[in-house]
RNA sequence: GGAGGCGUCGCCUAGUCCGGUCUAUGGCGCCCGCCUGCUAAGCGGGUUUGGGGCUACAACCCCAUCGAGGGUUCAAAUCCCUCCGCCUCCGCCA
């Protein structure tokens, strides 16, 4: 959630966020309206409140005088008693139902803030999907025609390989999964266990999270929003599959003060991934590029807010690290506004040229939340300034299966075998090839 | 899955049976001050978090907060219900 005091100084701020973001300013004054309704509420709940404890607190003192009364002072104080019972009741019945419109607005005021996305960083290219800035282009896609023979594309080579089964993916779990086998489930630890030693040499912290979560934590992290139907619930048990380990790394601190001395804190995190992918009919239909589960790298930053901006070109750098190791050709975009996600105020992506479809996919993304998720995680920071929300940021090192599609594609020789990269060969082995069965 | 015990303001802890004197006790830690060659000790004060009022985002005042949410009552840490978590034992199990 955003800060209030944001929305209540400068709303307009917000409204030109909503208009980025393809989203409805309108929010902006059911918000306003909302908040002065709550804070008129409450005021006038507290009040009452105090009164009614002021009341009810005279009881005790009188029936003890009561006891030791006798005669004419008992008829006195008797009097006393009744009179601020009956006012005590009254004020009872008043606090219940002022109480009660409190709530209302409360609750108001809660489900409209939590339908506001993150503020987007002026500097993100405002649009939708297609309006994304072209950071940087890394690396040269191979000329194959002049190498002399067509590329295959990923599923071809993996089932060479032996090293991905879709056929039995579907047969075992339906459309959009796998199986990855002999290279292929090699090539995935190797993926993993290269990247996070890269990260432990950053100083990262390797984690594994648990991947199903509780329905606060992926409210927290804002993924209930317009992407709820993008993740699996797990009903009978009221949790739900996470879609990155972002989830569990963010909720990890949820409901903490964390010292500033301790700040930053990276993480990095592997994870299996869930995703629906609903509205996704017909989109990469073929292989492993857009499956229902896949395993993930993921790096994750507590931050104070001052220091977001330089940690969200870090992680870009890490991820950066990642994928020249590679050695695939990628190129880096400052992702457009409309496709940021509710948490995001600003978004770079990497994408890695797959040649069988002559163009570049992403394979990660850099995301800076700002105090979005912290302010509905209830995690702040402590220093000379006081209590105050910190800034969390995510980034991929590596999700597996799009990595095996590049990795493959870009690397695949005319014998249909594919090199491996030099920093991936001491996790497999020293092979530095893989060889069609 | 069954039975029992427990959850108090950073940590430990009093209070819960028998509701009001709880503005939640005490210790440790921490912060400020005094004292003091220095340090330590000692002494005094402060120290949950969120919201609201008033404002200079100060001071001050009010409300909420004793795992969470409901309920009973004039009044709930205290009584009742539901849920969550931890511990012990039994059963089952990778």
């Amino acid at each position: 959630m955003i800060d209030l005091r944001i929305l209540r100084s400068d709303p307009e701020r917000v409204r030109a966020s909503q208009l980025a973001r393809g989203e409805d300013p309108a929010l902006v004054d059911a918000l306003l309206a909302a908040d002065a309704r709550r804070r008129e509420q409450e005021t006038l709940f507290s009040e009452l409140r105090n009164r009614q404890k002021q009341v009810s607190s005279r009881v005790g003192p009188l029936r003890g005088a009561l006891k030791k009364a006798d005669g004419a002072d008992r008829e006195q104080a008797q009097r006393e008693l009744d009179q601020v019972m009956t006012q005590a009741q009254e004020l009872a019945s008043e606090v219940k139902s002022v109480e009660a419109a409190r709530q209302d607005a409360e609750a108001d005021a809660d489900r409209l803030l939590a339908g506001l996305s993150n503020l987007v960083d002026p500097r993100a290219p405002v649009g939708g999907e297609q309006e994304f800035r072209i950071i940087e282009t890394v690396g040269t896609p191979r000329d194959f025609a002049a190498e002399g023979f067509a590329p295959r594309d990923h599923v071809e080579l993996g089932t060479a390989l032996g090293a991905i089964d879709m056929e039995r993916g579907a047969k075992v779990s339906g459309s959009r999964f796998y199986f990855l086998t002999g290279v292929g489930a090699l090539l995935e630890l190797a993926l993993i266990n290269h990247a996070v030693a890269l990260a432990t040499a950053h100083g990262l912290l390797p984690v594994i999270p648990p991947s199903l979560v509780r329905p606060a934590a992926m409210e927290g992290t804002g993924f209930l929003g317009q992407a709820a139907e993008n993740v699996y619930r797990v009903e009978l048990d009221d949790l739900y599959l996470v879609g990155t380990a972002e989830v569990p790394l963010a909720a990890y601190h949820s409901d903490e003060i964390l010292d500033a001395a301790t700040l930053p804190r990276r993480y990095v995190g592997w994870s299996p991934c869930y995703r629906r992918e609903a509205g996704s009919y017909g989109k990469d239909t073929s292989g492993i590029f857009r499956v229902h589960w896949f395993d993930k790298v993921e790096m994750f930053s507590y931050v104070a807010p001052e220091d977001a901006e330089a940690e969200h070109e870090q992680l870009l750098r890490y991820e950066r690290e990642m994928q020249d190791s590679l050695e695939i050709p990628y190129r880096i975009i400052d992702v457009a506004s409309g496709d940021l996600g509710a948490s995001a105020a600003r978004k770079f992506d990497i994408e890695a040229w797959v040649p069988s479809q002559g163009r570049y996919r992403e394979v990660t993304s850099a995301s800076n939340c700002t105090e979005f998720q912290s302010r509905r995680l209830g995690i702040r920071m402590r220093d000379a300034q006081g209590i105050r929300p910190l800034a969390t940021l995510n980034g991929t090192l590596v999700a597996v299966t799009r990595t095996i599609v590049a990795l493959l594609e870009n690397h695949q020789q005319a014998d249909g075998s594919v090199a491996v990269p030099v920093a991936l060969r001491p996790y497999l082995g020293g092979r530095a090839r893989l060889e069609p069965l």
